[in-house]
DNA sequence: GCAAAAGTGTTTCTCATACACCCATGT
DNA sequence: ACATGGGTGTATGAGAAACACTTTTGC
């Protein structure tokens, strides 16, 4: 027999706020109360579903812009959860039948992950609770949203490697010691201040400004910024392979 | 509204035969004669709808069995297509509905690429024409199989920047010389032969056997093996980000 | 003046790159 | 003997890694 299948979007939301790298959750409740057993509210990655005439990326975007506003944030597809039983836990199947789905009905979903500084979004109500959660301190997420945030982490983690992905990640004007606590927490890891400065003087995209930081209660840092068109013009063709 | 659609998977299989690198295709006609004007058949990747208790990868392999017999096939998830005119050229519309399948409503393809040596596996008929062709010369493939194609490539040597798969294209046994060929082909670009074999020198998963190429019309080439355990044991960490 | 983070230089070692000739085999 | 691909070494430069002290500001 061949699958019909509703279709839908989750996107792993990371923000930076100059501390911590976090991910935007999203509290489940049941809008109505379609029945009597106790509900307890959890919380998910931010989703929806697709509508009939948007592509998958169209309804990712959505999905960010009605939660921040904002539509000019770094998204990319990174893989698609469709496992039959994804949503049969009775928890999930309770909250299908509440939005008036068939709970029977595969849910085949995309992943997508999103990258911004948390200054440049405040978050909208939107009638639930939306909130910023450090990444290390996620706890069980509802349907399979572990899973999905977890292997979002590794695609952001590889296409790091190789992309500026970290500037997405920081406001207009940084410092390099938030650039490098960035590339700590994606990869986990501590780096040597001068090494890394030295990396990074290498890379002529990123532009030192006239300009420090204020009102800080030590020696104030240089400002940088990232310049996209000196990037794409010096970037360099990696043939390079594995190790 | 929310969107109901058909699910399948598309797989791009790389075969390399060592000479160039191939992909499989597969001729697409109707059926049978369900409509009078004129099919000119035409090529597409494998690929074939999700059944209703299956869950992508398990359709994704079983594409790859039904044309190989083989079941230890490297494959990979690496995007999604969904937009929801994917179908929507005149012959595509034909043939959905050639196969009973409403042909307005979304047919949402979740890419894999699959890797081998073509030596390992013979095509079975299947009562359709398979063909291996070179990937440089694959022309304009039904549906947006062209598109999907391109993004595998792409995928595919990102992938192999930080992970063996290059081994995955070769038979057990193989000569450096082969083992080059395979990234350059992925890679587009030439190596110098010397610096190659230091680099693979490095690599301890490696492993020269004490076996030699026999009945060449030159010096027979030492063959190696790849050891997926070495490997395991001795890959690094790699913590290094972008250039 | 003190707490706090910013900023800076040198040495060592590994690896990337560039480059040209002899070797073993089949015919 | 010759054609064919297999196999090898060295020198140079870039960058990764390891490591400790001085500077500038707010309070």
């Amino acid at each position: 027999m061949k699958l019909s299948s509703y279709i839908s979007v989750d996107c792993v939301v990371l923000g930076y706020d100059s501390e911590q790298l976090n991910v935007l959750l999203v509290e489940r409740k049941l809008d109505d109360k379609v029945n009597d057993s106790p509900f307890e509210p959890d919380w998910t990655l931010t989703g929806n579903h697709v509508y009939l005439d948007e592509d998958i990326e169209e309804a990712a975007n959505r999905v960010l812009y009605d939660l921040t506003g904002f539509s000019e944030i770094y998204l990319e597809q990174f893989k698609t959860f469709a496992a039959p039983d994804r949503l049969l836990k009775p928890k999930d199947q309770v909250w299908l039948k509440s939005i008036g789905m068939d709970p029977l009905k595969r849910v085949v979903t995309i992943g997508f992950f999103a990258l911004l500084a948390t200054q440049k979004v405040s978050l909208k109500w939107m009638g639930r609770n939306v909130k910023w959660t450090p990444v290390k301190e996620v706890g069980d997420l509802a349907f399979d949203h572990n899973q999905i945030l977890d292997s979002a982490l590794i695609a952001i983690r590889n296409k790091m490697r190789h992309e500026p992905l970290g500037f997405e990640l920081l406001p207009e004007k940084f410092t390099l010691t938030q650039l490098q606590q960035v590339y700590e927490q994606i990869f986990d890891a501590k780096f040597d201040k001068r090494n890394f400065r030295k990396k990074v003087n290498r890379m002529q995209y990123v532009i030192a400004l006239d300009e420090k930081q204020k009102g800080v209660p030590h020696k104030p840092a240089q400002l940088y910024k990232f310049s996209r068109e000196i990037y794409e013009q010096t970037k360099r063709e990696l043939l390079e392979f594995f190790v």
